[in-house]
DNA sequence: GTCTATACTTCGATAGAC
DNA sequence: GTCTATCGAAGTATAGAC
């Protein structure tokens, strides 16, 4: 998890071993989905026993569910912060481009929870998923009022279907944990390539 | 599976048993992804007991790497066909739009193979994923062709990664199988969404 | 070709010592 | 808090009757 936490535990101790079983979890979901990531699987990561980890958790649903939310919470932070540190009269185009750069940047090279989330979301338990949707819903409601916002600045076009748009522009993004590479692939270019399809498309409109 | 039959077959019996079994297994993994799949799920839906299925196969990894080969295949043959139908002299614009409608409209009303395909290919044992990604790429070297295409005729500027490009396109509707809901949304409007936002993107460039 | 019965394995979870 | 030992539930796959 490494989140806030208080003087005290941050002074004696970095991490609480509950947070550090997360951390794992996060990386090991991320790598092997949700199926297939054993109880013995993460305690090894930890060299620990698998039967340690009840001491902590309850159960594998409660610490995937911890992983999906902390995954959707840290991907929403980081753009909501990133866009709030604009000066104010910036336009939606700017503000959008600052979203899927920031989304990708935490998607890729920040966050095994929020990569974790896009990998597992599908095979996690129905109502772990159903509890989670609420963190889902909110970060939605966040790109839906960007593109309205353009909307209504007249920067998009009325008969963009805002719900839609940003289903297709964060899909493609998250789709991205299924083909990107480091070795391949530069997040800086990838971002370039969302940006740009999203401002102006594919297709050079001029003469 | 319902794909070409011998003349005898097609009349006799419409379906064989192991046609039967993997249109089953096709619609069931859709649905629930593959680990969530029991022998027992596809026996269930056909009337039969789980061991009569290894009659037919020897594994459920046989019967995942059909599905997922087919899927493919489905999808790639559907959206080669519809092109091959236009008139020689189309632009790219044209033909990426019909590749767009035929992939949305194949993944979400036409082959359960093709959106099973979609959701179990990352959890799919990993040497059937490797074999599988023979026909992947078969069907990605189409959609970059098609940019490349573009991109010569002058239509789509020479800066675009079309390897990219075509990933974030197609990731794009994929991802829709995580959201797309016949009851909320209809394919024509996606279809139409997906291709305003490659052919001019979000924002209105013009005065 | 399909059935019943069952072998074999893996994995989540618990009990109780230290 | 972590360990060893083990239970119990699934689930894949096989054996052999019909």
């Amino acid at each position: 998890m490494r989140k806030a936490q208080t003087l005290a535990e941050a002074a004696e101790s970095p991490t609480s071993t509950r947070d550090r079983i997360l951390d794992a979890a996060a990386r090991i979901f991320r790598d092997k989905g949700y199926a297939d990531s054993t109880m013995n699987d993460l305690a090894s990561a930890l060299n620990m026993k698998a039967a340690s980890i009840y001491y902590h958790f309850k159960s594998k649903d409660e610490i995937v569910e911890q992983v999906l939310n902390e995954g959707t919470a840290r991907v929403f932070r980081s753009v909501k912060c990133a866009i709030a540190q604009l000066p104010d009269d910036v336009n939606a185009k700017v503000k959008i481009g600052v979203a899927i750069r920031e989304h990708l940047h935490v998607l890729h090279s920040d966050s095994d929870y929020t990569a974790a989330n896009v990998r597992i979301f599908p095979e996690a338990p129905t109502d772990v998923v159903k509890r989670h949707m609420f963190e889902r819903r909110l970060y939605s409601k966040f790109w839906v009022e960007l593109i309205e916002l353009g909307k209504k600045a007249g920067e998009i076009d009325q008969s963009v279907d805002a719900e839609m748009a940003h289903m297709f522009i964060v899909g493609a993004m998250n789709w991205s944990t299924q083909w990107y590479s480091p070795k391949i692939h530069n997040i800086e270019d990838m971002s370039d390539a969302v940006d740009s399809l999203v401002s102006k498309g594919l297709f050079t409109s001029g003469p």
